[in-house]
DNA sequence: AGCAACTAGCTGAACGATCAGCTAGTAATT
DNA sequence: AATTACTAGCTGATCGTTCAGCTAGTTGCT
């Protein structure tokens, strides 16, 4: 039963591939390291997977999947409740816990992005429209475009796991202590609501207070 | 007296090399692509550097060496003078002014921090001490600690160009429009504003704005 | 039930291409 | 003459891909 069995050779090829491809990147890492991680003989991530890009082609499908799936049911799950300045600590909250949770399409995405980035373009165009809808009415009380509001937030996000062995240590911080997260969020809706503050007293664009 | 100059050579080996390290990376630049890009034979750039793994750190050296030098104008430009309020204003138009202007250096120190980041730990361990020191009052006043203020900022000047071909296309920003630095470097002050005046307005800080 | 035909899963070996590094040598500069 | 600058050619290793072949499991036929 567990001699030949197609859909799990499948996947321990997978495991191992994405594994490799984020730590070491695409050409770094051999047909033959995959191999020999799944466990396979040299030939078989070729049987399956066509070629090594056909490989990293599924690999990089499968981390942006389970990418969209955890967005999804970050946004269902506080659908239509919820003031507008609670929506900043709910997204960062879903962003940290997902980037923190999952390194391996954090590193994957980041090689892509050093890259020309066509691979995951389509990700990222449904990815701002959804943000940009959500967060469109803070982003107004705020007094910012939500295009920007955005970009704040999800630099603020991933810069720290996408640099933890770089700035962030030389820091004293660690993106993966559970008080990092509790800390930033509550940081970041600080900010916030101390924009959409300055925003309501001043009652214009602060040009020379 | 053109024909035969070690240091002309030296020169365009380096200069090809660090523009295809950090386009394609390490493992993905051959020493032919690199020799011919330099216009010389393919053993030229190994019999300056020794191996592909000596020219990459003298590549990186000079990357370094480059941010290192413009850090230090850059502090030494606006020396003791300025309020503690404009210091963020001015450490944002210096990342942001050389991160948009050595996008070689952005690649390879992304490149290096999907690695273990040991090749430049003892640089990023400089920067921290000097960015600390430089932005530790305006931290205060803002009532958050240096380090977090420090990583804030660099992750909102660094993400944008990490990220020029992934999310901030989708967002419809180029960060290499003049307008947006501008626009970034005043949203990041009005941010540290915004802090501030939340700061003293809670707590019994005096502060006049 | 039993046997033959067929398919999917998987493999070891071999292919041509390319890699970085080395050696022995030539040519220019001092 | 000596040193530095530079190169063509070679070498062993490793790369991704291909392919014939083996085995386990399923299906169809009697």
């Amino acid at each position: 039963m567990a001699t030949r069995d197609g859909a799990r050779t499948r996947e321990a090829i997978l495991r191992a591939a994405e594994e490799l491809f984020a730590r070491q990147g695409f050409d770094a890492t051999s047909m033959q390291q995959i191999a020999a991680a799944a466990g396979v003989a040299r030939a078989t991530p070729s049987y399956f997977f066509g070629s090594k890009a056909g490989l990293y082609d599924a690999v990089l499908a499968r981390a942006v999947d389970r990418a969209q799936t955890a967005i999804v049911r970050a946004y269902e799950a506080r659908d239509g409740s919820g003031a507008p300045e609670d929506a900043v600590e709910a997204y960062v909250d879903a962003l940290l816990s997902f980037f923190g949770s999952d390194q391996i399409f954090v590193c994957l995405i980041q090689r892509e992005s050093l890259g020309d980035g066509s691979r995951v373009s389509e990700f990222f165009g449904r990815f701002v429209d959804d943000a940009v809808a959500a967060l469109g009415p803070t982003a107004a009380e705020a007094g910012v475009s939500p295009q920007r509001l955005v970009l704040d937030l999800v630099a603020l996000c991933w810069y720290p796991f996408a640099h933890e062995h770089t700035l962030v240590p030389a820091l004293g911080l660690d993106p993966r202590d559970p008080a990092f997260a509790v800390e930033q969020r509550r940081h970041l809706g600080d900010l916030m609501r101390a924009l959409a503050a300055l925003r309501s007293s001043s009652s214009g664009r602060t040009q020379t207070p």
